[in-house]
DNA sequence: TAAATTTGCGTAAACGTTTGCGTGTTGATA
DNA sequence: TATCAACACGCAAACGTTTACGCAAATTTA
């Protein structure tokens, strides 16, 4: 036996042990290995048995960039985000992973950090043959430049991709959203059914495409109940600029808001950014949350949970859309045979009742 | 000319053109295709001329798994972290992203939810050929277990591994950590030095290797200033639980703490979570911060600086760990002649000074 | 015992690259 | 005009797998 001899060999020698060094080793072909391994009765079970004994010993592992060249598919995801230092993003990111680890893929996460170019590279880092299919959602400038290029020759290459929350509706592909309208409807009708006479709501410009929805939903039910609907209660934030590096001018723009709109009683704002700085802002200012002011904001994360009071909110389903998104996507990669029509998946909000509202 | 013809091909065929599709089509071998590719002199210009504009026309990219296969590299770095809805580890991810792109690395995230199998399963699907490398920092429970196979297997394999924040001192490998110790006595020196009289530590259980380390702080820190140290002072909490769905339970122990240790004006979190979940209780006990009590937490994270009043807080480094993380790894990657040692990166933390202390 | 079948393995090709080397054709030199 | 270098290309091998197929030897059948 040349266990033992090559027992020590190993101690020295580190590389991954292969098919041809296990043939080399027993004094058989490699393809009898192979079948050998994968238990094909063209094998005798001595001959198995030798196999699988020596592989065992040597901890053999298949290598995966050959299985891929060889399958011509990688069994890995690519995950193009905006930004990760970021509750909803790391949320979906961690719906993907669970989703693609159970079956049996890998997810390489690409960060576009909002820009344009930066989400280019990526993509094209990752189209050529490293990963079988995308799941992304768009940067803030490319949601400004309006250039799809890279998307659609993903595509036409026959890399599936899926997109996720801030979605476009010229593409053809997988898409999983919320209902950002009925939930930011509901979110104000709420704080109209507590009673709220003045709301205001803080949003983003219209060019992101969450924001405007959200922002459509706000007025959408004023006019249904009516209520007065004024422009300068809409407070529309550039927010391309990082507002963790500039707290203070976000702070101001809200406290302009409540001074120049007297008697404000009621507050919905698009992300939890927004909400709890609105909420602080208003605390410094003497009110009370929620009986001076009520406020509801977007997405259920940590910001909202741990705020004082703690913050109503709309819970933005970043888990299930990790989730939902990974399975369109791999469904998509496993059904090659029929080309079924692109779904888009809506998945329904609701309300978080905590401390920043009355209840 | 066949480009016309080609073009028209290309609409339907799909899949991304190869050095053998344009050999055939140009009529000369994949060798000359690739060298004229590569600007190789022993190519013709007018074959070259020709190869480059047929490869432009129909945007040709070398496969990267065969060239993976070919170059027995990847060019992609593992990284497993324990959570990643977490503002910690999300900004280790994303120093790690920034070097490893402009190195040209991509980055695929594992999880391991803090569990030990998952860590394995995780570093087993990716150490099959699939990276060149690891970036890791232990789950908890591996952290309990003191199972470290998988680690060394993939050392001796031949597979750099770089841990940082959760490390373990017996396995040899590059590290990068922050000064704990120093970083936590330093904050308990400033509340003392604020004239906080009665101050508590509120850590996790030892296992946790940073926890213990700041406990350590902490002690020191006391002893040195003939602070009484009582070890009903010190709250040991059980982070195995996951807080974020516990937080009755977290507030209730925090809590229990004040009411059993009248006076108290000082805290010292060993997390934000704690030291925001610290600040609120007191709050609601009726405490002003900081004129009754001061609370210092670590990690500058979205809580610490959102919190009202904003929380004094160490800085933990998480993205210059990431950037360190991903240098070393590469270095190592690049540089295999030299068997360097292994190195342990201590980086140095700062007192970010907000409103949970007097300044 | 010759023919037919089964058994157990090896060969070849493929996935898409890159690189060393061999070779036929061209042009220049003697 | 014979010789030789330079040129421009193709062949083969390699990275680590899997799979269809071919082919001897061993076994069964007639």
């Amino acid at each position: 036996m040349n266990f033992i001899k090559f027992a020590k060999a190993n101690y020295i020698m580190k590389r991954q042990v292969t098919l041809k060094q296990i043939a080399k080793e027993l004094g058989v072909s490699i393809p009898t290995v192979s079948k050998a391994l994968r238990d094909s009765k063209e094998i005798s079970d001595e001959t198995k048995q030798k196999v699988k004994a020596f592989a065992k010993l040597f901890n053999y592992r298949p290598n995966n960039i050959a299985l891929s060249l060889k399958n011509r598919r990688t069994k890995t995801i690519g995950l193009i985000i905006p930004e990760i230092v970021h509750y909803f993003f790391s949320k979906v990111i961690r719906g993907v992973e669970i989703v693609a680890n159970t079956k049996g893929y890998n997810v390489v996460v690409g960060l576009s950090s909002e820009s344009f170019d930066k989400e280019v590279i990526n993509m094209e880092m990752l189209a050529n043959g490293s990963i079988d299919g995308f799941i992304l959602s768009l940067s803030k400038e490319t949601m400004l430049n309006q250039d799809y290029h890279h998307f659609i020759e993903a595509i036409n290459q026959g890399m599936p991709v899926v997109m996720f929350d801030r979605v476009v509706n010229d593409i053809e592909c997988d898409k999983v959203v919320i209902d950002d309208l009925e939930g930011s409807k509901r979110a104000v009708q709420k704080l109209i059914k507590n009673g709220a006479k003045k709301i205001v709501a803080i949003t983003t410009k219209d060019y992101v495409s969450v924001g405007r929805l959200r922002t459509q939903g706000y007025i959408e039910a004023m006019e249904e109940h009516n209520m007065p609907l004024e422009s300068n209660l809409i407070l529309k934030l550039d927010d391309t600029i990082d507002y963790d590096g500039h707290l203070d001018l976000l702070e101001k723009e809200i406290g302009q808001l409540y001074k120049s709109n007297k008697g404000i009683d009621g507050v919905f704002a698009v992300n939890e950014l927004y909400a709890v700085t609105a909420m602080n802002v208003a605390r410094k200012m003497g009110k009370s949350i929620p009986d001076d002011i009520q406020i509801i904001g977007f997405t259920d994360g940590v910001l909202s949970r741990h705020a004082s009071p703690s913050l109503t909110t709309i819970n933005q389903k970043a888990e299930d859309m990790g989730k939902t998104a990974a399975r369109l996507l791999i469904e998509r990669l496993e059904n090659e045979t029929d080309e079924e029509a692109y779904k888009t998946v809506v998945l329904q909000t609701q309300i978080i009742e905590r401390d920043s509202t009355i209840n």
